[in-house]
DNA sequence: TTCAAACCAGACTGTTTAGGTCTGGTTTAA
DNA sequence: TTAAACCAGACCTAAACAGTCTGGTTTGAA
């Protein structure tokens, strides 16, 4: 079940992200908070936020009362920025990955699909940022439609 | 490296259902075969064609000079056919598969987005069938345009 | 000044998945 | 009856995944 699916880690790191969008920016929140909000293993969140403070994403205070905060604000924050802080670019396939060479070149049909798969996705989360989701607390069965322009 | 990557095998086994379709369906392509012009171990490739075969894509003829072929014409065959004989439904997120739910509802407002790019994906491949391939030795460089009609 | 609440860093661990391989079948044309 | 081919499933190694543990360092406050 599930191929292409993105890891817990990324989803993690992104609830993290957006319970920090939520708050006052000049407070910190710390572990413990945010971990219990979202429902994340707290050591294990710990190591994954520090990803997003290594890509600039979120600001730490440390000392008693310490914790974390946003350090853009969240409409500079985008998905991809959140998910490549912690996985590196984005590649559907091997060939999409390693400088555009496919050990079956010149005969793979495929680049075409998987460039527009890649194109399509990097788009969405180019595109979203953690602005977009403070309106709308639930939109389970929305399609979204909100979101995106037309391709 | 590779977030959201495709695993080799559904690679491997879009290679093999694309070089059938280049066959005559009348001809029964060894194993061999297959391996040798798409650079594919043997043994692994002969795994993965089983799925095709349960999944009613392929069809083997046994003996000497048996093998492979397409079990319906290329333009029946969709990538979403052929990913999903191996991996089963298509999930981006876990929260995507098991039955629309999410245990952080209500409250998860990433849903639209991992909605849109469910759809998004889903529609190439469901779209994109292996006749569509047939033509166009080389896109490397394409962005596929002309596969996609305005999502 | 010393305490403790918080973050920081990296080693460690158990489980699953990926990517194959190996062994031993069964079918069937020559 | 042989051998070329497919069929089935156990097996294997390495890596990734999802966390945990240990032991720091910083810093506000008593």
């Amino acid at each position: 079940m599930g191929v292409m699916q993105i890891p817990r880690r990324v989803d993690y790191a992104l609830r993290a992200a957006i319970y920090l969008s939520h708050q006052d920016p000049e407070r910190s929140c710390s572990l413990a908070e945010i971990a219990r909000h979202q429902g994340v293993p707290r050591k294990f969140l710990e190591k994954i936020i520090q990803n997003l403070i290594r890509g600039g994403l979120v600001k730490s205070k440390r000392g008693p009362d310490g914790g974390y905060a946003l350090a853009r604000s969240p409409g500079e924050i985008s998905f991809q920025n959140v998910i490549e802080a912690l996985e590196g670019p984005i590649a559907v396939n091997v060939c999409m990955s390693q400088h555009l060479s496919c050990d079956h070149l010149p005969r793979c049909t495929m680049l075409g699909v998987w460039n527009e798969i890649q194109r399509k996705v990097v788009d969405v989360f180019a595109r979203t940022t953690l602005a977009d989701l403070q309106r709308s607390p639930c939109q389970a069965l929305a399609s979204s439609s909100s979101l995106s322009s037309a391709a």
